[in-house]
RNA sequence: GGGCGGUUAGCUCAGUCGGUUAGAGCACUACGUUCACACCGUAGGGGUCACAGGUUCGAAUCCUGUACCGCCCACCA
C-alpha cells in the first residue's frame, strides 16, 4: 500500500486518468444558486502557444477552485479556447495555400490543396467564407489538443464537458442574439465616419487594440503662401505627405502672432489649393510653429478640428493603404496635379520621400527635415502605423460618447470586489479616457459574422438604413451564405434584393460573452443560466482589464443590468530574471511542460501559487525545486507517520505537546480558509507550508520517540492519534496546491479522492500552544551544545539544567517526557526562577 | 502630464491590528553516512527595512515629501 520509496515522478499520468474516470470535477447540475461557486475562465488564444504565463495564473484560479469544491461547493468550471481572430487566418492561410473570398459560396466538398508545406510559388486558391472558416476549425483544432493534453498534465479541475471555442457554433448563436439584441435596444449603430484603419491587414481597429510605439520620423518645416502676397505661414509637420489632404490652417484663438490672420487664406505648397486660416483652441502655441495644418486625416486631433470647424473631407489614403491614383478634383493647377502624379499608388512612406524632395526643389522646405522619436499609433497585431480613414462600421455604446453610460459602468466596476483591491484603478482609469464608442466591426473572415443584411434599392445601391435581421431561432447565419428572412437567393446583389454585410465581429465582441456562452444563456431553457449568473469569480490577467474585462462588463450591463460576476481576481505577470517580460523573441522561454517533467506539476504549481494575486512574479526555477523538495516531504512524513500502529478507535490526543500542535493546527485552518475566501491562495499556501515544515521538524522529530514507545500506552496512543489528525488535515489544506500528490498520500490510508473532502474544520481540543516556544528553546540550546562539541545530535546528555521563570518550569515540565525524548536526556534538573528573564540550560554531555 | 504599484539579507520574496531580538527559501560556512526523508538534518554568518521629516511610550508598518524602478492612461502639428 505505502510503497518503500515513494516518489512524485509518474504521480500524474496515474490520478489524471483516475479523475476523469471518477468525474470528480463533474459539475452538478441539480446543485441550488447557494451551492454554486460559478467561474468566468479566461478561454487562451489559440493560435499562439500556451507558456509559462498561462501556468502560472490558470494555477491560481484552479487552487481557488479547488478549495471551493472541498468547501461543499458545486464549482462550474469551464474552459474554452478563444480560436477566432486574426492571428489563426494568417496561420490558416499559410498551411493550407488558401484565400478568403467572401463572395464566393460555400463548396461543400472543398479540400485544402495543402496541409503543411505551401511552395513558395503557390498562388492562393480563393474559398468561400464558410469554407475558409472550416478550415480554420480544423487548424485550431489541432492546436486545441495540444492545449487541452497540457492543462490536463497541469492538474486543472475544470469540467471538460463544459468546453467551448469562441468560434463554435455555440459563440456564433450567443454572439449574434446579443448584437441583434444590442441593435433593437440602439446599443449597437452603425455610423460612417473616420476610423483607425491597418491597411495591411485591411481592418479597422478598435481603440482597447492599439497601442503606442516610438519609431523614428522628422519634423518638416514648411511654408505655406499668403493669397494676399503677405509672405509665407510657416508649420512643422512630421506627415509632409499628406499636404495634397491639407484642409485648413489652425492656431489657437488667443495667439497674437496669428490672430491677424483668421479669417484669411493661404495657398498649399506645390499642390496650389486654397485653404483657410482658422482659430481652435486645441492648437498649441508652443508646439511647432504654433500653427498647424489640418488634414484629413493624419491624426486624431484632425479628426476633431474637422467635425468641429466643419471642414470639407479631401482623404486621398485608400483602404488599401495608398495614395489614390488619379489627382483628386480640389487639385486643380497644372503643377498642383503634376506634382500629385509622383505621389500616386503609393504608401505613405514613399509619398513622404517624394513630397520632401519636391519642396526641397521648390524651395518650399526650410531647411532640412530634423529626426526624432516619436510614438505613433499602431494596430497592436499589426506592423504598420494606423492610417485613418473614413469607413462604415459598427459600434456598441460603451460610455465613450456618453457621460450618463460612462459613469454607469464606472459603478459597475465598483460593485466588484477586486484581488488585489487596487486593481480597481485600472478600470476606472480606461472607461474615464475613452474617447469613442466600441468599434466591433472588423474585415476579416474568421470571426463571428455581422447578422444582418441591407436592402437594395432599385438602383442597385444598398441602403444602409434598412437593416434586415434574421429570426433569433435561425441563428446562428452567415449573411454571405444565408439569406434574411422574405428574400431568395436569387436577390442576392439585385436591385430590389439584399446585399449582405460582409463584416465579421471583433474578437472581443465574442469573448466579451464567456459568461453567456459558457452558461448556456441561448439555450430555450434559461433556467440552468439564471443559477450561474451572475458568476462568483472572472479569474484574468490584469493587462486585459481595459479589453476583456470591461468589454464583458459592457455586455452584461447592456443585457442584464448587472455586473456578470461578483469579484474580478487578478493575476501578474512572468517575468524574466532581468525583470523583462518574458518574451519568445528574447529567447529566454521554456516550455511549460519540459518543466512540469523536470520538476513535477506539483512543483511547478508550488512555484505558482506562490506569486501573489495581482503581482507580477520572476520566473524562478528555484522555487520550483523548492515545491519538489516539499512534496517529497509530504511523501515521507506521510509514509513515517502512517507507519505507527493505527490508533485505537478510542484513542484520543491527550499529551501536553500533542494538544498544543493540534492548537496550532486550528490556528492554521482557519487562517487558511480566511485567505481563501478572500482569493489569496498564496497567504494560505504560505501558512500551510510554514505549519508543515515546523510540523515535520520540530513536532514528529519531538514526537516520535514517544510514538516508538512499545507498550507505551495513553502517551503513544495520543502521538499516533495526533499525528493522524494532522496528516488528515494537512493532506487536504495541500490538496489545492499540490492534488497529485495529495491525492497520493491521502490513497494510503483513506478512501475516495482527497479534492472530494470536506475542507478541514478546526478540532478544538483546548491544547495550550504556550508549550510550543520554551520547548523549542530548549531543544535548540540542547542541539547547539551537542554542535558545539562537534558531537552527533543522538549523543546522550547525562544532566540538564534548566533555569527559567516558574511559569516558564511549568509550561515546560508539561511537556518534560518528550524533551527527554527529542534530546536522548538522561536527567533534568529544574531551577524556577522569577530572576530568570528566559530560558536558561547548561547542557553535560555524557562523557564517552 | 494624470493614475497605480514597488523599493526589506548576495538572489527571490513574506512581514496581518503600530508592540519583545525584522523572517523564509535559495546561496554561503561548519558539523552530522540519524533507525521517514542526502531531493536529508542540525547549527551558524549575513539587514542603516530607498531617503528626509512628522505622529507615537514605541514605526519596516501610519502621515507628508523626495529619489529610483515598473505598469496603465493621456499627449505627441
Amino acid at each position: 500500500m505505502i510503497p518503500d520509496k515513494p516518489t512524485i515522478d509518474g504521480l500524474e499520468a496515474k490520478w489524471i486518468s483516475r479523475w476523469e474516470s471518477d468525474g470528480v470535477y463533474r459539475f452538478d447540475r441539480d446543485a441550488s444558486r447557494a451551492e454554486i461557486f460559478a467561474i468566468d475562465t479566461p478561454p487562451p488564444t489559440v493560435s499562439g502557444s500556451l507558456h509559462i504565463g498561462h501556468v502560472f495564473s490558470y494555477t491560481h484560479t484552479d487552487t481557488v477552485a479547488r478549495f471551493q469544491r472541498m468547501r461543499g461547493k458545486a464549482v462550474f468550471y469551464p474552459i474554452g479556447w478563444d480560436d477566432n481572430g486574426l492571428a489563426t487566418e494568417r496561420r490558416v492561410q499559410n498551411v493550407t495555400g488558401v484565400r478568403c473570398d467572401p463572395s464566393l459560396p460555400h463548396d461543400p466538398d472543398f479540400t485544402a490543396p495543402y496541409h503543411g508545406d505551401v511552395p513558395k510559388d503557390h498562388q492562393a486558391v480563393p474559398v468561400s467564407r464558410p469554407n475558409f472558416v472550416e478550415l480554420c476549425r480544423e487548424v485550431t483544432h489541432i492546436d486545441e489538443q495540444a492545449f487541452e493534453e497540457l492543462f490536463r498534465r497541469l492538474g486543472l479541475s475544470v469540467d471538460w464537458t463544459l468546453l467551448y471555442t469562441t468560434i463554435g457554433e455555440r459563440a456564433r448563436r450567443v454572439s449574434q442574439r446579443a448584437f441583434l439584441r444590442n441593435l433593437a435596444r440602439g446599443e449597437a449603430y452603425q455610423q460612417d465616419a473616420p476610423t483607425m484603419w491597418d491597411f495591411h491587414e485591411r481592418t479597422a481597429v478598435a481603440q482597447a487594440e492599439m497601442e503606442d510605439r516610438e519609431i523614428p520620423g522628422a519634423f518638416h518645416k514648411i511654408a505655406f503662401h499668403r493669397t494676399d502676397g503677405a509672405g509665407d505661414l510657416v508649420i512643422d509637420t512630421t506627415r509632409p505627405e499628406l499636404l495634397p489632404s491639407c484642409v485648413a490652417m489652425v492656431a489657437h484663438p488667443e495667439d497674437e502672432r496669428y490672430q491677424p490672420l483668421f479669417g484669411t487664406t493661404v495657398r498649399t505648397p506645390l499642390f496650389g489649393v486654397e485653404v483657410p486660416v482658422l482659430a481652435h483652441p486645441l492648437a498649441e502655441p508652443d508646439k511647432g510653429t504654433g500653427i498647424a495644418m489640418i488634414c484629413t486625416f493624419g491624426d486624431v486631433t484632425d479628426v476633431t478640428w474637422w467635425r468641429e470647424l466643419s471642414l470639407p473631407t479631401r482623404a486621398l489614403i485608400g483602404f488599401d493603404g495608398r495614395f489614390a491614383s488619379e489627382a483628386p478634383e480640389w487639385i486643380t493647377t497644372e503643377a498642383g496635379r503634376d506634382n500629385y502624379a509622383k505621389l500616386a499608388g503609393r504608401y505613405p512612406k514613399q509619398a513622404r520621400t517624394a513630397v520632401v524632395e519636391l519642396l526641397a526643389a521648390s524651395g518650399e522646405m526650410i531647411g532640412e527635415p530634423r529626426a526624432i522619436t516619436h510614438a505613433v499609433k499602431f494596430y497592436e497585431r499589426g506592423s504598420q502605423p494606423l492610417e485613418i480613414v473614413g469607413t462604415r462600421q459598427w459600434y456598441i455604446r460603451n460610455g465613450g460618447r456618453d457621460d450618463a453610460l460612462r459613469r454607469d459602468l464606472v459603478a459597475r466596476g465598483s460593485e466588484l470586489t477586486w484581488h488585489p483591491d487596487y486593481m480597481r484603478h485600472r478600470y476606472d482609469n480606461w472607461v474615464g479616457g475613452l474617447n469613442g464608442d466600441w468599434l466591433i466591426s472588423r474585415q476579416r473572415f474568421f470571426g463571428v459574422p455581422i447578422p444582418v443584411w441591407y436592402a437594395v434599392d432599385a438602383d442597385g445601391n444598398p441602403d444602409y438604413d434598412r437593416v434586415l435581421v434574421p429570426a433569433e431561432a435561425d441563428l446562428p447565419v452567415d449573411p454571405s451564405t444565408d439569406c434574411p428572412p422574405g428574400y431568395e437567393p436569387s436577390q442576392r446583389n439585385v436591385p430590389g434584393g439584399f446585399i449582405a454585410d460582409p463584416d465579421v465581429m471583433d474578437t472581443w465582441a465574442t469573448s466579451s460573452l464567456t459568461p453567456q456562452i459558457a452558461g448556456g444563456w441561448e439555450e430555450a431553457d434559461d433556467a440552468f443560466f439564471e443559477q450561474i449568473f451572475p458568476y462568483d469569480v472572472r479569474p484574468q490577467g490584469h493587462d486585459i482589464i481595459r479589453t476583456w474585462l470591461f468589454a464583458t462588463m459592457v455586455r452584461s450591463h447592456h443585457e442584464h443590468s448587472c455586473p456578470p460576476w461578483r469579484h474580478a481576481a487578478l493575476s501578474g505577470w512572468i517575468l524574466d530574471p532581468d525583470r523583462k517580460k518574458m518574451s519568445k523573441s528574447k529567447g529566454n522561454v521554456v516550455t511549460p511542460i519540459g518543466l512540469l517533467e523536470q520538476y513535477g506539476t506539483d512543483a511547478v504549481r508550488y512555484w505558482a501559487a506562490c506569486g501573489r494575486p495581482g503581482v507580477d512574479t520572476a520566473f524562478d526555477e528555484g522555487q520550483m525545486k523548492t515545491g519538489r523538495k516539499l512534496a517529497n516531504k509530504i511523501l515521507n512524513s506521510s509514509r513515517f507517520a502512517l507507519g505507527f500502529p493505527e490508533p485505537a478507535a478510542d484513542a484520543a490526543p491527550s499529551a501536553a505537546l500533542d494538544l498544543a500542535m493540534l492548537a496550532r493546527l486550528d490556528s492554521l485552518i482557519e487562517e487558511a480558509t480566511t485567505a481563501f475566501e478572500g482569493f489569496d491562495y498564496a497567504r494560505a499556501l504560505e501558512r500551510t507550508e510554514s505549519f508543515f515544515w515546523w510540523f515535520c521538524d520540530d513536532y514528529i522529530e519531538t514526537v516520535k520517540e514517544r510514538a516508538y514507545r512499545e507498550n507505551g500506552g495513553a502517551a503513544s496512543a495520543s502521538a499516533h492519534a495526533s499525528l493522524r489528525i494532522a496528516l488528515s488535515a494537512l493532506h487536504r489544506l495541500f490538496a489545492p496546491f499540490m492534488p497529485f500528490v495529495a491525492d497520493e498520500v491521502w490513497s494510503w490510508w483513506q478512501e475516495g479522492s482527497v479534492h472530494a473532502q470536506p475542507w478541514p474544520t478546526a478540532s478544538r481540543l483546548g491544547g495550550d500552544e504556550r508549550v510550543i516556544d520554551p520547548l523549542a528553546e530548549v531543544v535548540a540550546a540542547v542541539r547547539r551544545a551537542k554542535t558545539e562539541a562537534k558531537g552527533s545530535q543522538r549523543d546522550r546528555v547525562s544532566m540538564l539544567e534548566i533555569t527559567a521563570p516558574s511559569s516558564t518550569v511549568e509550561l515546560l515540565q508539561r511537556v518534560a517526557d518528550d524533551m527527554k525524548g527529542v534530546g536522548s536526556i538522561d536527567e533534568i534538573r529544574w531551577t524556577a526562577s522569577d530572576a530568570a528573564s528566559q530560558v536558561e540550560c547548561a547542557v553535560t554531555l555524557t562523557a564517552l
